[in-house]
RNA sequence: GGAGAGGUGGCUGAGUGGUCGAAAGCGCCGGUCUCGAAAACCGGAGUAGGUUCACGCCUACCGAGGGUUCGAAUCCCUCCCUCUCCGCCA
């Protein structure tokens, strides 16, 4: 959410700076919404500031013992005046508050402009993806050849875009999982948390997934608003949700591995082979809580801890800055982190860093206070994927492929492996049933 | 799932439907005393919105949302959460 204040005082230059991003933003409309606004509270908190001295005057004359009759029939059509004020007002910021809740972030100015992922603007390039002196083969021959990677097995039990994992591979996404999340913890100095995979419908706002992108969410039936994570960033950063926070306690550094689960709507036919692009996924989140001063170089930061796992693991990648219109809702600058996937000859994402500064913070009422001071300020919140495990696994067995159809495993990652320095499929795998 | 008890300020905890934004204690901040500290004493202190050049004034908030009433922390309804006992369960 924007600061109202924004939209109140500079409201042109916030309408030119949405439009970077090409969200056009009805600039009379806000403007003749809040002047309405302002006019209707005005009166409304005056018609209640009357009924309550008047309603004070009631109870001292009765405690007087006087008549209160006389009184009572002063008050008029007050009642019903203030009741029809107040429902206009009501409605009225309802409106607001939704017109409000649509808006996403602005660009911070370093973001260049543009469209879609066309005009994404390379930072740099590490690595360099391999040559191959025989036919590369991509991950689901490598594992699914003989069914340890099994897409079809999935269908059966749940239905298309869900995989089943066995043996060695279920074996080798568990190590990376494990790999990511000691290295967050013990080198970058992120607190492991184990979160809820549910989550209820406060929490996404507070992010803001909804109210807008309900429809990329698989929500539970039954009575309560319950929805299943889209990423570990939803629970992570909504522990902050409704807090002031000491300044001491800043910054706060989270880290979760947990599923994630999207409906991947308005995507058919997209990446409909192989696991790129699942209902369920595991992904390491990281999520930094910072002072608003400190959140761009968390930002930094925050990438290099994502670079980290890929040089660990010797996996080439290039990090982009995202376009205005390539952007998420709630971020004000994004990094994604792509990995090369040699079947593909191409960089996929693997990782997205986002600064949404005090975006979140504002929905979420995220706060901290200066010691001794005595106005709380909102927090900036940034989060990133410290990675996508599912991604990361099938780049490593395609970067990391060997000519009989083994997989080498990078020195980095042998002690989750059991110091394990290559990964060969049995030919009588699971595939032999 | 069944039965019961509760949700009040940073915490504990009072609160006959009528100056209750809310007693008291603890904690916190400032001051007096002290060389300094502790103790003691005095004082201050919630969050948000509106309005004012400003001192200030006004409004809302006692789990959430409705209702009754001239007036609700207090009465009624729905929901959420916590605790105790029973049942079930990893």
């Amino acid at each position: 959410m924007l600061d109202p204040r924004l939209l109140r005082n500079e409201l042109d230059s916030v309408a030119a700076r949405l439009a970077r991003r090409g969200y056009a933003l009805d600039v009379d409309r806000v403007r003749s919404l809040e002047s309405r606004r302002r006019e209707l509270q005005t009166r409304t908190e005056e018609l209640r500031g009357e009924r309550n001295t008047r309603s004070k005057e009631i109870g001292q004359a009765k405690s007087r013992g006087e008549d209160i009759e006389p009184l009572l029939a002063q008050m008029g059509d007050l009642g019903e005046r203030l009741d029809r004020a107040n429902d206009e007002l009501a409605e009225l910021q309802a409106s607001f508050e939704q017109l409000l809740s649509g808006i996403p972030n602005l660009p911070d100015d370093s973001v260049p402009d543009g469209n879609d992922e066309e005009d994404n603007v390379e930072l740099h390039r590490w690595g360099t993806p391999r040559e191959f002196d025989f036919t590369v083969r991509d991950h689901t021959d490598l594992g699914g050849l003989h069914g340890y990677l099994d897409f079809e097995l999935a269908t059966k039990i749940t239905g298309s875009r869900f995989a089943v994992m066995r043996g060695p591979i279920a074996r080798l996404h568990r190590a990376l999982a494990q790999f990511m999340l000691d290295h967050q913890t013990l080198e970058h100095g992120y607190e492991e948390m184990l979160v809820p995979a549910i989550v209820n419908r406060d929490s996404l706002l507070g992010t803001g997934q909804l109210p807008k992108f309900g429809d990329d969410l698989f929500r539970l039936e039954g009575e309560q608003a319950y929805y299943l994570i889209p990423t570990s960033e939803v629970p992570l950063t909504n522990v902050v949700r409704d807090e002031i926070l000491d300044a001491d306690s800043l910054p706060m550094k989270m880290t979760a591995h947990t599923s994630c689960f999207r409906s991947e709507a308005g995507s058919h036919g997209r990446d409909t082979r192989g696991m790129i692009r699942q209902h369920q996924f595991e992904k390491v989140e990281m999520v930094q809580i910072t002072h608003p001063d400190h959140s761009w170089q968390a930002l930094e930061e925050m990438r290099g801890h994502a670079e980290a796992i890929l040089q660990a693991l010797a996996l080439p990648y290039r990090v982009v800055t995202l376009c205005t219109g390539d952007m998420g809702f709630a971020a004000a600058k994004t990094y994604d982190i792509e990995v090369w996937l040699p079947s593909q000859n191409t960089w996929r994402e693997i990782s997205s860093v986002s600064n949404t500064t005090d975006f979140q913070a504002r929905r979420m009422h995220a706060r901290y206070r200066e010691a001794g001071q005595k106005k709380p300020a909102l927090v900036h919140t940034l989060n990133g994927s410290g990675l996508a495990v599912g991604r990361c696994m099938l780049a490593l067995m395609e970067n990391h492929q060997r000519e009989d159809g083994s997989i080498a495993v990078p020195e980095a990652l042998r002690p989750w492996l059991g110091g394990q320095e290559v990964i060969n499929l049995p030919q009588q795998g699971p595939a032999s049933r």
